[in-house]
DNA sequence: AAGATGTTTAACAATATTGTTAATGCAAAG
DNA sequence: CTTTGCATTAACAATATTGTTAAACATCTT
């Protein structure tokens, strides 16, 4: 057998595991499903993974990292004025969720079960956000002297476009069947969703 | 043994089972540590509750019925004006996720991987929720048309408010260390995001 | 006190799930 | 062609977890 395919067994391996991990949880998955979704004998999944926590650990490696970079979406372009930036802001953090709906709940799920292996990370990110957060409360507290915006705390706007975002999409299985006909093509929803959370936040900073 | 003591030992296997499977969920939850944190062998947790599945079917049951009761704290109080009435829903249902900080992920995780059971209960409160969105979303066109607050349509409100209140909870262990100092003091911080909730919304409605 | 009824315990059974191993296959390198 | 090394399989082992049962125990009734 060659290269390629083996590469392929290991990457359906992964494929695989991804979807049962991001939808089931550690605890809910199983290594024989994961398997034969695969359709790998459950020994592969061990020949090349050792154990189930070694698998797993990969699937949060590569989701904590794709975390991380959804987060730095909200910085923003530094060059467009305040009020376009964190329209642009809102928007890619938006689309980003979109395309890794099951992202966030794992990564919150994960993070209350086994709060040890978060620590790591938040350092690392906490001290870069600290510095993010710093320049831009610095932009947002010139744009309210020049009488742009409202003067606003740049970290609870941060959770607030966090919040509306990630929301829509934690819950969406949830809101569905209450909402009915809003959500019933999803794309629609999606889209005046986004432009519900864009309005929110911009009227939040809007000066009055 | 009287008839308190058992009554005791049901209710703290109860007790225990609540804890673990809103922490844990079904598939992380163990019959054996709740019998044990509850005091008991696990024999008797199966005398009462015969399985695991009907034990976590009473859990079920009841925070359902808890998360519709927050559901219908924002109907808020229809003889207050709408500004007030509104401000009011966004306090109490923010009191009552802070009173119940682990239902939402609870119940979000039991739809994601158990839809069927969600139908059941969705049609009522669908229905129930179909009559208040209508009389809300009326009175706010009436007050629209007095000027008094912007016209928006009620359901993405209804969405906003949930997603920044509910997310508060959700997310604090993911917050925590990414925000630093902002959640040292709980209480503290729950105060602030509650209060900046209100601003938000309010300011979503305020005719400009 | 005897019997009936429900409670409790300890030991056991059944099963699902993860993980291992030894034998086999297979492809490339010498 | 044989050796070497990795890939693969099937069968097995180990363990954790749920669930059962029969006997002991307690409590209440008559």
């Amino acid at each position: 057998m060659d290269n390629k395919e083996k590469q392929n067994k290991e990457q359906q391996i992964l494929a695989a595991a991804e979807q049962e991990f991001l939808t089931k949880g550690f605890d809910g998955a199983r290594t024989t499903t994961i398997a034969k979704a695969a359709g790998v004998t459950h020994a592969m999944l061990h020949y090349y993974f050792r154990t189930k926590e070694q698998l797993f650990e990969r699937i949060v490696d590569e989701k904590f990292k794709k975390m991380s970079q959804s987060m730095f979406a909200i910085i923003g372009d530094p060059k467009l004025p305040i009020v376009e930036r964190i329209k642009g802001s809102i928007t890619a953090h938006f689309d980003f969720i979109a395309d890794n709906p099951l992202l966030p709940r794992f990564i919150i799920n994960e993070i209350v079960s086994r709060p040890e292996r978060y620590e790591v990370l938040h350092k690392r990110v906490g001290l870069i956000l600290e510095t993010i957060y710093h320049d831009l409360q610095l932009e947002i507290d010139l744009a309210a002297e020049r009488d742009e915006v409202e003067r606003v705390d740049i970290k609870m706007l941060f959770i607030s476009i966090l919040s509306l975002n990630i929301f829509t999409f934690i819950a969406y299985p949830f809101m569905e069947p209450l909402i009915g006909e809003l959500t019933a093509d999803r794309e629609k929803f999606l889209a005046a969703r986004k432009a519900e959370n864009i309005e929110t936040i911009l009227r939040r900073i809007k000066k009055l």
